[in-house]
DNA sequence: CCCTCGATGTTACCCGTGGTAACACCCTCG
DNA sequence: CGAGGGTGTTACCACGGGTAACATCGAGGG
């Protein structure tokens, strides 16, 4: 068929990729996914199966025998960047600490691992970009295992009274989901270096909001009118 | 033709819908987007332009005469129901009441809000589940609102030192992925009515985390052989 | 030596979805 | 009676996920 070298995007260079241990028995499937993850790192999550396949210098096929379907090829890739960030989570949430040192350890480290790999970070809260199919919640996958190791460790190292297990859920949830804002804005505008905006984080955590002296009220209290409440219950379809 | 008739989903009851004043000057539009409202309402965000045309008993090209793509109707759809939200919360934010009530308040302003229209709910938030394009960050562009409206609150209400800007942006979104991330997973789950919940983000936010006695380190510190660290930094690319 | 087996690879196709072009209808206004 | 604007339609295209069917090649085993 005299196909043998057009378009493959850039292929023929899969040898020094290196990867853990899962290669040493399922050595093609890494292969695939360090395509994909340079795919990934390059489109962003939304890349396509073509995309990929070409990346890999393969066709599609193949993707689809070693993977299922794509949210199979992206969970496998999204497994590998997780089990760092999670590790060291944890790891950060068992140490030893006073509380307010190990708060910051933690928050610290969440950052730490969101900075180092900014596109790949996209992965983790952005799993289903791309397949509509069962959003499930705010928390992707890997924040939810976080949510629950910090649940894990609240339980485990707080004294919160008969209501311990309701607050350590909630607060677990709680505190990932303003780590994950919080962070994701710090990523996208480096308004400050990091160790600030760790100690921004566990002073709003210690209550720094709540203690603050108020301001006296500004002496225009109602200059814009805004339209009073105009469609707060929205259409109540008859 | 003799197509009066044929396979068109449930139509011809676009009458008794009732919606604001909107409606008066552009009445198309608005039964147009009655119809997407209901059809993301029965198959969530990532709903087909096809389906939402079939349910309005017309065809795809009128929904793009109207709304241009895709993300233009759900914008559209989006700012309709995100008005009453945020006018709730921004209201909720004005109120001139001591803070831990204020705070209440706003919380379960936001709470009752989300609870009102659960399915909507994935709107505001997953804007963007089918369309692929431009990611964007954690948080949609409501919820980035009511961050900037956390923001300008407490800006103009707390003395928080020469770092307020800094801190007052940083807590706008923590304190809202926080209520997002809690408030999913409480919609979800429903494990205790509304107030204990908002009681729970108001003692989190108190530093109640911060100040709880800590329990006793249990007496077996390592019970279950985690397996070691195992790939805690991932690829290391060797 | 041949022949099966399994992994690797390909071409060609299906279907659903976003998006568009071109044409038809009707109703109103000058 | 036209012109124009809103409403509607039938195709159609490109592209992305996913699959069937066929081709190849190397390793064993009778």
């Amino acid at each position: 068929m005299a196909v043998n070298e057009s378009g493959r995007g850039s292929a023929e260079r899969e040898n020094e990729e290196g990867a853990g241990v899962t290669a040493l028995e399922e050595p093609r499937r890494e292969q695939l996914l360090n395509a994909a993850d340079r795919v990934v790192r390059r489109d962003g999550p939304g890349a396509s199966m073509n995309a990929i396949a070409t990346e890999a210098g393969i066709t599609k096929p193949i993707l689809y025998r070693h993977f299922g379907d794509r949210s199979g090829l992206f969970q496998a890739l999204t497994e590998r960047h997780t089990a760092g960030l999670l590790a060291a989570v944890r790891a950060a949430l068992a140490e030893p600490l006073e509380r307010r040192e190990q708060v910051e350890h933690v928050l610290d480290t969440y950052l730490a691992g969101i900075e180092a790999r900014p596109q790949v970070y996209q992965l983790l809260t952005h799993p289903e970009a791309g397949d509509p199919n069962g959003v499930g919640g705010v928390l992707a996958p890997a924040l939810r295992q976080i949510a629950e190791e910090i649940t894990r460790a609240v339980t485990a190292q707080v004294d919160l009274g008969p209501d311990g297990p309701l607050l350590s859920e909630a607060w677990g949830r709680a505190i990932t989901g303003m780590v994950l804002a919080a962070g994701d804005w710090w990523l996208e505008n480096r308004p400050c270096p990091r160790a600030r905006m760790v100690q921004a984080l566990a002073d709003l955590l210690w209550g720094r909001l709540a203690a603050a002296a108020p301001l006296p009220t500004p002496p225009a209290p109602a200059p814009e009118p805004v339209e009073p409440a105009n469609t707060l219950d929205g259409q109540a379809d008859s």
